[in-house]
DNA sequence: GTGAAAGCGCTAACAC
DNA sequence: GTGTTAGCGCTTTCAC
């Protein structure tokens, strides 16, 4: 270590001009990627800076600049593996591109709009919205004060804000077509409690493309969620497992519950005496206790693609919003 | 909405202090929590200021003051539920207290420096660590800018750093106690590839305890780690079938994937002919196929706990390192 | 390519 | 309790 330990922090542009010979802006241009510096400059610079143990201060340069490279992301709960998988995915890939994630987990139906207004006082560049929670004026927000935002899963319809879904009727109909290959000539889709807007859509595309393939198709509705309403959903389940159903849940998480349930607790055989799709494909999928069927969804290309609508609108803040499709596809697995 | 909705930003306490009739510093005040301000002033202030859209600019704060309410929140990759729910809950938790968490996610081995940097160059607030990344030199930073951190599931002895663990002793002590009260006569103890700090001491642990009580154990060593590791342990387990031994793994997550593989591809009975006890007791442990056995940690009194050292260190700096550990309890599910 | 000067929006020390 | 003043560390015209 070359530069004096004793010094805590404190050294600004300002030392390191000075030792170099140089002035402030010099060392600024040193340190700001597309700026015009000589090669000399630079290297006197770099060379002081690092004796000095000099970092640009960047909480200074955001005030300058009226924008620091902090990303908020506002998703719920990092209860199930989706959820925790997009976070990782997601976070790694704002840092990569050279943001700085800000993580709100939030329980549901929580204040979130106090939160937005902490993220706003931060001059951040962007905002990443997953949760379901219901942002109406945090939006206008957003769109008032010019913060570029995304939102994953929803689909508002704002002025200026992007919105990135995966093909969420492509993977119903998947599974749905799935499920009839199979043999299926009853269909059942559980409900969870909250479905949140891709659920919703799932549901819909399931049904639409079951009454297009000319098969019944009923419905268990539940109140919980996740796991939870996969356990419940069993009971309903059993009750038409006389018609070998086929059975498609929105999550995998459900039906990881359902499965489970049927399978440990009931003694029902699948796919034998029904068979089960669910969604997302979650590492708990591919087990050995579950092999679920399922459509994948990858987190690491919503991220991917959630930065770059980031990267686009902040530096075109007025464009038309967007609104991407990620794909999806079938994964085959032993439950169908 | 009575403010001008044009206003896209920028609105500062300058503004507000001349709509209100006051001085920037009686603005500033009014929004500093413990300043003395008269409840008129106050109030002029605040109704002006809601007029105008007003929020107080955190980055020229935090340029002001050295230190902003950020926390650098430096964690393993999110693929076990253990860590997102570490993570859900020291986020919630430094929210709760007023800060703001920055999320960095590290695959293990990668350059955590740079990011440690990028942290600093924040004035954050603090840092906390649970990543296995061996960040020596990052602490030296940290104690040399005087930031306060805390490491989670380490034990590095490091000047002005604070410590906080589960009180794996007890715990894998716990689990050696239930194997042997259910009657096993054999121990097994499982060691995933990467171990950790804490991994570690419960293995040591384990083995000592085994020891007191007079029982044998044995390793069964394997390469990968978490579901996987627990994938490869099964055939070593298999192999020591014959003495119904009683097995233990660091955590929940190679537990099931040798619960998993054992009871669902080699048709093992559990508990009939060995008995299983985990670490973490993670969601996926209560699930049917499992109804494991394991080690309670509470992810949110970590969080508690964490977030409590961060906030005497950044009033007491300069003090003794702390050491703080965590209770845990045994659960007993199906597999002992 | 480089330096001087003028802020970015806020807080804090000081006098009143 | 309030206003005045002086920065926090950086970027950025604008001359040169």
């Amino acid at each position: 270590m070359s530069f004096d330990p004793d010094k805590t922090s404190a050294v600004t542009s300002f030392d390191v001009a000075r030792r170099a010979g140089v002035s402030r802006s010099a060392v600024s241009r040193c340190f700001t990627p597309g700026a015009s510096i000589s090669a000399k400059s630079r290297e006197k610079i770099l060379k002081a800076a690092s004796e000095l143990g000099y970092r640009v201060n960047l909480v200074a340069r955001g005030l300058n600049k009226q924008r620091t490279d902090l990303v908020g992301m506002i998703v719920s709960s990092l209860t199930t593996s989706y959820r925790a998988a997009s976070v990782d995915a997601l976070a790694k890939q704002l840092v990569q591109q050279g943001f700085r994630p800000m993580l709100f987990c939030i329980d549901e139906g929580k204040d979130v709009e106090q939160l937005l207004s902490i993220l706003l006082n931060y001059q951040v560049s962007g905002v990443v919205i997953t949760s379901d929670a219901p942002p109406a004026k945090i939006c206008e927000e957003c769109a008032r004060m010019r913060v570029p935002l995304v939102m994953v899963h929803r689909m508002d319809d704002l002025p200026f804000v992007d919105l990135i879904n995966g093909d969420d009727v492509k993977g119903a109909r998947l599974a749905a077509d799935a499920l009839v290959e199979a043999g299926r000539k009853h269909l059942i889709v559980v409900e969870q409690g909250v479905l949140g807007y891709s659920g919703e859509v799932r549901v819909a595309a399931f049904r639409a493309r079951a009454a297009e393939l000319g098969v019944l198709c009923s419905t268990v509705a539940v109140n919980p969620v996740e796991y939870e309403a996969g356990v419940e959903a069993a009971a309903g389940v059993i009750a038409q497992l006389d018609k070998t159903p086929g059975v498609f849940c929105t999550t995998d998480t459900v039906a990881l519950g359902l499965l489970d349930t049927l399978r440990n607790k009931h003694g029902v055989r699948i796919p034998e005496q029904m068979s089960l799709v669910g969604y997302d494909d979650i590492p708990e999928s591919s087990w050995a206790f579950a092999e679920l069927t399922t459509i994948k969804q990858s987190s690491k290309e919503f991220a991917r693609v959630t930065v770059e609508l980031l990267k686009e609108r902040i530096k075109n803040p007025g464009a038309e919003p967007k609104n991407e499709i990620v794909d999806v596809q079938l994964v085959t697995r032993g439950t169908v």
